[in-house]
DNA sequence: CTTTCATATGAATATCTGTTCATATGTTAT
DNA sequence: ATAACATATGAACAGATATTCATATGAAAG
């Protein structure tokens, strides 16, 4: 006869402890997600060479372009990503608008993962 | 009369050097490449969860699952693309298979991303 | 060797995401 | 005002991705 409610992994009685104490160690669902929103961002290769380009220098929306062999469009819908997760700022100059890094966490994340790749 | 080769940001000369600096300056394609895949994997908040989980202890399959609230089926193919790069590693023990973290980058990647939440 | 259990895998589906195209906004120069 | 330019935005389309369902594998127990 069958246990309909058995879950998993019904003969070790301890992980049920364990999954008990998990759900209370692990971080609140929101900030999880907002974790993951944030490393999605990193996730497109568009983005990530936008990023080390302002590493170099402040740029306009049209060299960044230019430097990626990209669309003005592409690459202003990405910085729009960028923007709302406030990973770079921006100025404004005339027609042009200059954006940069927001603040040094995004070096060190990337740089971060570029070591994890390195081995 | 128009320059129909004209770029971008044509008045600026000084930028068309920048670009060509730019381009140098940049890691290869495919190493970008890269790094935005691995972000990737980090972008997705089951897998943020798996990869919490296991900052506590090794933990076999089917209590991840219990632990997430998820299926068996959904966690096991995210445990493959986490083990395609390198996060967490397994051990087989009978009819379990146990994951565990496979280096210390996952976490200060991770601690580096909260950080960034929290301001 | 047959059943049960833990895990893995493949196909299908629904959702999400990035680029393109067309167009809008706002600034500078004529 | 009007034209030219830099940037932004919305809709549409194509490609990627996460979950589900059905099923396969492989180990332990009966």
């Amino acid at each position: 006869m069958k246990q309909p409610e058995a879950e998993c992994c019904e003969e070790l009685e301890i992980h049920t402890d364990t999954v008990e104490k998990l759900k209370e160690l692990l971080p609140p669902e929101e900030l999880l997600y907002d974790l993951a929103e944030l490393f999605k961002v990193f996730g497109d290769s568009t983005r990530i060479k936008i990023l080390y380009a302002l590493f170099e220098s402040e740029l306009c929306v049209c060299d960044i372009a230019q430097t990626l062999g990209m669309t003005q469009t592409a690459v202003s819908h990405q910085l729009r990503v960028l923007k709302a997760n406030k990973l770079v700022k921006f100025r404004k100059e005339g027609k042009n608008v200059f954006y940069s890094l927001d603040d040094d966490h995004v070096r060190r994340i990337i740089d971060q993962g570029m070591e994890h790749l390195g081995e």
